[in-house]
RNA sequence: GGCUCCAUGGUCAAGCGGUUAAGACACCGCCCUUUCACGGCGGUAACUCGAGUUCAAUUCUCGAUGGAGUCACCA
């Protein structure tokens, strides 16, 4: 027992000659404004992002940029299994299109900031140094258990019902001497370090609860957790000589000093691993913000369950940028339920910049939401109507660039289109039609010639005979220079000639001294037209058409119809 | 199974000992109206259960139940 650990740590890592107090001048306190938040992203590098990281990754840029902070990018490729080419791209590509930018850290071309490298991997000698700072205080050793004996030790705990893993008893590598090491190490068996907890196993009282030490840590979002204490020997640094997760969390957060780890709920087991890293390193902990998971009903079970990456492709950020949601909707709905406040707040504060918004750790939800596409659907109307239209323009035109180049001629004439999705957005009662790209470009199909096709039934009030007869009567008296109101009136002039109700109500009273009334005949010039029963306004659809092909509709569907 | 988190209508949620238990989405009806959308008005619909504390519990405590998460040399 009384080992060398000095003696030790330098056997082990003979080669790290860096010693923990020269980090203090790499990595100097920032200057930063009081009440900054240093707050990062830690993705690993699949390239796969979803709905829940974006969540996470507003949480993370608005309290950094709102309080004058830095938000940083830091890649967590400490698994090199999960690694994916070009994730890094796509990872900053995709969060850049939602609008979040970072101050520092891992990027495309060079790294930016001073307190790197940002990418994990590249940080190796770091963690050794720290690791053999531990070890050299007796507070991890190595372990050369193989992944066998790792397993006979979890079936017996399994048999006799202990907690598996290794801790007291199990770690069998803990109280080697320092001949043991050696012997092994000259053997060239692997082994990886471990963190020779202080912790003790729960015991079960009398009363048939268990009963241990425990952590209290205070939490933005959750309060004061209250947890057992660790007591596991956690593998700090692999095999590899890479750290595990949460060794590096612990290195990284302190060394870079981020003042706020958002993470999700996920973490909240091994946080008395990280507490217990902290400590034993001498540093203080972080402020944790611990997020409720965005959660979707599983087809198969019917049951709530937290997205995941392999089976809810619908939910990657890449579908939606797919079916063409506008940034800035996915935006606010994220941020309507990452703030139980949000949406009060954009009821008074209609027109504010999304910025405005105070968002706040405490009005955060605790429990996981489940993702609400009627909700997201909704709150993109509303998005979308603050956006001009030749900014909707440029927005679906890069869409229609990039997912849908079956739809990029339907953009050559800006002009056309900018009316189109303009129309009766301005007037007192703004209509919201438009909520995703394709969802947009199917409705307003018909203002295009190729996409064009009747795709609704004429009304049945109708009867076969009088569909040309309202046709021709429209084009005899039809003038491209009406006013709305003088148009409607020769409508109904028509109308009335072939004996329909010009006011609905009194056909709705009388049902038997009229074919049908106004909207009847309005249904029929409107299928001409647009090929469909329901549009926006007839006149205003027109006065975009253009004359020549108004005029052109309504002939063809006549002699198609004679 | 151990541990952890969570629990108000179909969904998201206010509430923080005394309320007719907000609001938004969705749904339904009515109004407006040439269709639809918008808008307006109204409606259906909730405190998981059981003990305790209290004059009083949705709110505090405990227990049960349910849901979720986690138990790796993955993050």
């Amino acid at each position: 027992m009384n080992m060398d650990y000095q003696k030790l740590a330098e056997m082990l890592f003979p080669q790290v000659t860096l010693k923990p107090e020269d980090f203090d001048k790499m990595y100097p306190p920032r200057e930063l404004p009081e009440g900054a938040k240093v707050t990062r992203l830690g993705p690993s590098p699949t390239g796969f992002m979803h709905l829940g990281n974006l969540f996470g990754a507003f949480a993370d840029e608005r309290l950094a940029h709102q309080s004058g902070g830095v938000f940083y990018l830091r890649i967590e490729d400490t698994d090199d299994k999960r690694y994916v080419e070009g994730a890094v791209e796509t990872i900053i590509n995709s969060l850049d299109f939602f609008g979040i930018r970072f101050d520092e850290g891992a990027s495309m071309k060079a790294e930016k900031g001073g307190y790197g490298p940002y990418v994990q991997s590249h940080r190796a000698p770091i963690y050794q140094c720290f690791v053999k700072k531990l070890v050299s205080e007796g507070k991890a050793y190595p372990c050369f258990l193989t992944e066998e004996e790792i397993g006979e030790i979890r079936e017996k705990q399994e048999e006799e019902k202990k907690t598996p893993g290794i801790y007291g008893e199990y770690a069998v590598c803990r109280d080697w001497t320092i001949e043991q090491v050696q012997e092994a190490l000259d053997a060239g068996k692997p082994y990886v370090i471990r963190l020779k907890s202080d912790g003790q196993p729960p015991v079960e009282g009398e009363d048939g609860k268990t009963h241990g030490r425990r952590v209290r840590v205070k939490d933005a979002i959750r309060g004061t957790l209250d947890m057992p204490e660790n007591f596991m020997d956690t593998v700090i640094l692999k095999q590899t000589g890479i750290p595990t997760y949460h060794f590096a969390h612990v290195v990284d957060d302190h060394l870079m000093q981020t003042t706020h780890v958002v993470r999700g709920a996920e973490w909240l087991p091994s946080l008395p691993i990280h507490v217990e890293l902290f400590e034993k390193m001498g540093w203080d902990l972080p402020i944790y913000c611990h997020t409720a998971q965005l959660m979707k009903i599983d087809e198969e079970t019917g049951k709530k369950r937290k997205l995941s990456k392999r089976k809810d492709p619908e939910l990657s950020l890449t579908y939606y940028r797919d079916q063409g949601y506008h940034p800035e909707a996915v935006r606010e709905y994220l941020l309507t339920i990452l703030n139980s406040n949000f949406e009060e707040w954009r009821l008074a504060n209609p027109d504010a910049p999304v910025d405005d918004f105070e968002f706040t750790t405490e009005k955060m939800s605790n429990s996981g939401a489940l993702f609400d596409l009627n909700k997201l659907n909704d709150i993109s109307k509303d998005v979308l109507l603050r956006i001009p239209a030749e900014d909707l323009y440029e927005f679906l035109k890069g869409w229609a660039e990039d997912f849908a180049p079956e739809y990029a001629h339907l953009f050559e004439d800006k002009d056309y289109m900018v009316k189109i999705l303009d129309l009766g957005r301005n007037d007192r009662k703004p209509r919201k039609d438009l909520v995703y790209a394709r969802q947009i470009i199917q409705f307003i199909s018909y203002f295009f010639d190729d996409l064009f096709q009747i795709e609704d039934e004429l009304p049945q009030e109708v009867p076969a005979e009088d569909v040309p007869k309202i046709l021709d009567m429209y084009m005899e008296t039809y003038d491209h220079s009406d006013d709305n109101g003088t148009w409607f009136d020769k409508i109904r002039a028509i109308t009335d000639q072939l004996g329909y109700a010009v006011k609905p109500k009194d056909y709705k009273k009388h049902p038997d001294e009229y074919k049908g009334h106004v909207g009847h005949v309005s249904t029929v010039i409107r299928i001409a037209l647009m090929g469909r029963s329901v549009s926006p306004d007839v006149w205003a659809i027109q006065q975009i058409l253009g004359e020549e092909r108004t005029r052109a509709r309504i002939r063809k569907f006549a002699e198609e119809h004679r």
